[in-house]
DNA sequence: AAGCGTATTTAGAATAATTCTAATTCTCAC
DNA sequence: GTGAGAATTAGAATTATTCTAAATACGCTT
């Protein structure tokens, strides 16, 4: 129960098990997010990597990260990194968003379900939005809508 | 039945229930985010107001979402404006975004809650990965995570 | 161990989305 | 109509990310 001190060897095993020449870079970059668990932005990992590994550019920092969110090795928290779309639709429902045509579907969803989505949050936690979004592909013209 | 086609009066009037001064530019941005519902990005909303009322400037449209957003006519698609998060959990969970400190927390969810939700997606929908995120206030220290 | 081809890293420039700024214009209440 | 506050404008500034081209490192063959 101590993933916080990943070694050398274990660091460099789970890179090479995914295909990945396992740089020093890209070993940092992965020991410095299994480190600490606070969900940290380029900037934070750049920094945090960089007090280890004083040369590194913040362009390998997004390389490797790329490399690492590709297998499968950490993910990536906000997605979208397209620009911010809206929507006039003000009833509970969901997004799915077209890998193929870049397209964005609402997914109308029974009321109740948001509603115990909600409820599945532990004690401590009050939230004032939820938001669900689903990627992946559509059929050419799901239900119509266009 | 026949949202695409709400006039000047009909605006105006969602505009000042919400105590916001329906300026001209205001009524457009909603008018043309009404008209299709198809998830504009900023930009697009940008064209097509501007085909409307050529002098409009982005910063105008920008203003004005943001107002609408705000007001409750309109609706963020990705919320995240902030950059993008790693994440080295790999299981299925969703994320809380604490507002008032800008962390982020992630929430183990029951393995079948994830594939529940992916079989409310209508046929014709294929979703390969699906995102779950809460946004809300969290009590100091919720489950001892830190 | 030397050489080679490829993958990776690097610094800095470029791009893209958004926000800020300061000046101007508009709106509404009086 | 006037005046105070709100909204709009153009353009600069900021921020996150991607691109580019050159340098470097790696692992394989011999």
């Amino acid at each position: 129960m101590k993933p916080e001190t990943e070694n050398h060897a274990t660091l460099c095993q789970r890179l090479k098990e995914c295909d990945v020449r396992p740089t020093p870079q890209r070993e940092v970059v992965l020991k410095v997010i299994l480190a600490k668990r606070d969900h940290p932005t380029v900037d934070e990992i750049f920094a945090r990597v960089k007090s280890q590994m004083p040369t590194i550019s913040l362009a390998t920092v997004y390389n490797c990260l790329e490399t690492l969110v590709q297998c499968g090795l950490v993910r990536q928290v906000n997605l979208e990194r397209a620009p911010t779309r809206y929507c006039p639709n003000l009833h509970e429902h969901a997004h799915f968003h077209d890998d193929t045509t870049g397209q964005v579907h609402d997914i109308d969803l029974p009321a109740e379900t948001m509603k115990r989505l909600q409820e599945l949050l532990p004690p401590g936690f009050d939230a004032s939005s939820v938001e669900l979004t689903f990627r992946g592909r559509a059929a050419d013209n799901p239900h119509g809508t266009n």
